[in-house]
DNA sequence: CGCGTTCTTGACCGCGCGGTCAAGTGATCC
DNA sequence: GGATCACTTGACCGCGCGGTCAAGAACGCG
């Protein structure tokens, strides 16, 4: 489905994805039907088709621009950090912002995620992510400032805290984004009973 | 659905919901239809619909009993230990051992989670083990053996990290259950700077 | 204007879905 | 034996799905 698009073609394109990323969040990627998303867009089926060689297409191309999206928020925050224990935390606090301004895009990736056909797109972006801070824990530790774990581990157990927190205080509680934030920083960095 | 059932019809239903959560967990749960199950089990369609309602309800009925049980488990490791934060160290090796042995379930949870349909179901088992391990929380403070930070946040934390690891590392890449287990514990106590 | 390209329409297709039901089978109890 | 109840069968139903396509509208450029 590589078409050379116009600029109206590629407007049209982006309601498309905009649209059918609220509704699949609203409602279940498998419950909305195409018919629904191109009534909903006031357009024929033909346009639907004429922009997506299918429904699954249309979601792996959110999916994609999601993590696209979100990398590059961390990057450009980090960018002139030079302090590894700084980047994570600025990594946090981008990573929580951008869950907050994307709650129907969260969604779908949290339920992309359960779906063995979409699992490995996500996996990709994920692990770039991992790897991405993992590189900032090992220089933590060869500083002798991040305890002496497995570095993917700790990784990892950071990107469950703020993505568990981003979606059940941010989203669910509606509470302010930098209170989470906070809280989502000082629980890594410090657990339950670190800090004096 | 409230029939009187035999020894034999209980264990038809059990049949049921047993081979449902494996399809729906390796499938999905739209994508897997009501007569691949009956197929898969070699009988006729009208046995599902003698023991549930509708697909619907089996699903509601899978995830009622994994939540049950997941706090049963939780329950009886933990209650005869008086030290609130080894309750909260015991909680987690009980949630991660149970992730471990119900990988299917735990997908159909993370699933149901992000369907309006479903999620409301989830969230009253969630509130019950957050405020759960909110209540051990609160004595640890009280005891100023931990931070003294809100305890609903420090509870959502923890079961954020164990989720997440026990997803990425028991499920994905079948680490040892005790290793991810002992990772999740020393990163909600003392996160990444914490320790001696 | 004319012509090629980009874009749009919506009736249509075949399929497989969730769910129904009349008919039948097999235990169990008196 | 026969009545009752628990269970099973599978053909069947209507619907709405994802996807197609012949036809045409709108745009853009010479």
């Amino acid at each position: 489905m590589n078409r050379r698009l116009t600029q109206r073609g590629r407007e049209r394109r982006q309601q498309l994805m905009d649209y059918a990323t609220v509704r699949f969040a609203e409602n279940g990627y498998h419950p909305t039907s195409v018919a629904e998303i191109v009534q909903g867009l006031g357009v024929g089926k033909g346009v639907f088709y004429w922009y997506f060689a299918s429904k699954e297409e249309l979601f792996l191309e959110i999916l994609r621009d999601a993590q696209l999206q979100l990398r590059r928020r961390q990057e450009a925050v980090i960018a002139d950090e030079p302090d590894p224990v700084c980047r994570i935390e600025l990594g946090i606090r981008a990573s929580i912002a951008w869950f907050d301004e994307n709650r129907d895009v969260v969604k779908l990736l949290q339920f992309a995620s359960t779906e063995e056909r979409f699992a490995p797109v996500l996996r990709r972006g994920q692990d770039v992510a991992v790897a991405d801070t993992a590189r900032h824990v090992k220089e933590g530790i060869v500083e002798g400032r991040i305890r002496d774990l497995d570095p993917f581990v700790l990784s990892h157990a950071v990107l469950g805290v703020t993505g568990h927190l981003a979606r059940e205080f941010v989203h669910e509680q509606s509470q302010p984004v930098d209170d989470v934030a906070e809280a989502a920083v000082a629980f890594c960095l410090e657990g339950l009973l670190g800090g004096k």
